[in-house]
DNA sequence: CGCATATACTTCGAAAAATGAACTATTCAA
DNA sequence: TTGAATAGTTCATTTTTCGAAGTATATGCG
């Protein structure tokens, strides 16, 4: 059988505590994405769900700790396969915003909702700590979409 | 400034918001694990934090959802560095336990440390959120840890 | 036992992904 | 208007990952 180290775990910090939760969270989530057999490479997925909504992509590649260059491929196969359009940025014409099409909106929705079931299969929380666990990722997100970005501060 | 798609957010099923808050929480937590300047790469820490305990590597390309071979030259690359060393499975000789060496300890301890102190840094939760945050967080490991691996049961 | 098949990991060449430096277009500041 | 800075692109190089064939051990069956 696995083994059982809830005691040693215990003896961390909360923040790691919580950290290693994520953690593990995180990678049954990448096998489900994987799993999904969409014909999406592991970047090309990330940026999806990265495009909340349209992003410059410098914005991007801050946001996943990335170089330029490799914004520029990973958009042009989403942009290929239909996903996302490239529009000029009103405000900077020398900047791209990155749209997500129709078909692309579908697509992160079916990846978000995959993310949920996920969640749902992993956790093997009931409704109320699923609830309470929500309140405070969202707690969470806001707080780092809030402080999170260096400075290419632009939409 | 950032934008605020929180009402947004709101619409989501709880399972949505907690895996996004999640995803979120685990690309900070790259990004600083990336700041650290550490001799490893990517790959070479994921290992690391994933060696809670001597594991056949087997077992391991499972855990990291990765093959076989990426499984052998990431542990080279560690045994090389002196953080971790192979010992034959007395249970199954075919197979290598890695176990971390003192030095290995120590980088692993550090890196949780990192991943503790950037939840810290970019959750925003007080000390109340953050205990109950981690409460859940742990129930949830020990459910992914109870349930998650497929068959490659051993340790 | 002895052989066939399966499993655990390794090797190594091929494929894929990520990087960085030089380049184009646009903006900004003086 | 001009020089420096910025946003993104190109493309050659490097790094990472993969997968097929190989070695060693294990397991099952007659």
């Amino acid at each position: 059988m696995t083994y059982d180290d809830s005691a040693l775990v215990r003896r961390l910090s909360p923040e790691v505590q919580a950290m290693m939760g994520v953690y593990a969270l995180y990678w049954k989530l990448e096998e489900s994405l994987d799993a999904l057999e969409v014909e999406l490479s592991h970047q090309e997925c990330h940026m999806m769900v990265k495009l909340d909504q349209p992003k410059r992509m410098g914005v991007l590649a801050a946001d996943m700790l990335t170089v330029p260059s490799t914004i520029t491929s990973t958009a042009d196969a989403l942009e290929a396969a239909g996903y996302l359009t490239r529009q000029r940025d009103p405000e900077d014409r020398r900047a791209w915003l990155l749209v997500l099409s129709e078909k692309g909106l579908e697509m992160r929705q079916m990846l978000l909702s995959e993310a949920g079931d996920s969640f749902r299969r992993a956790s093997g929380l009931d409704a109320d700590e699923t609830a309470e666990f929500a309140r405070l990722a969202r707690k969470i997100r806001e707080n780092i979409m809030k402080t999170g970005i260096p400075e290419g501060l632009k939409k």
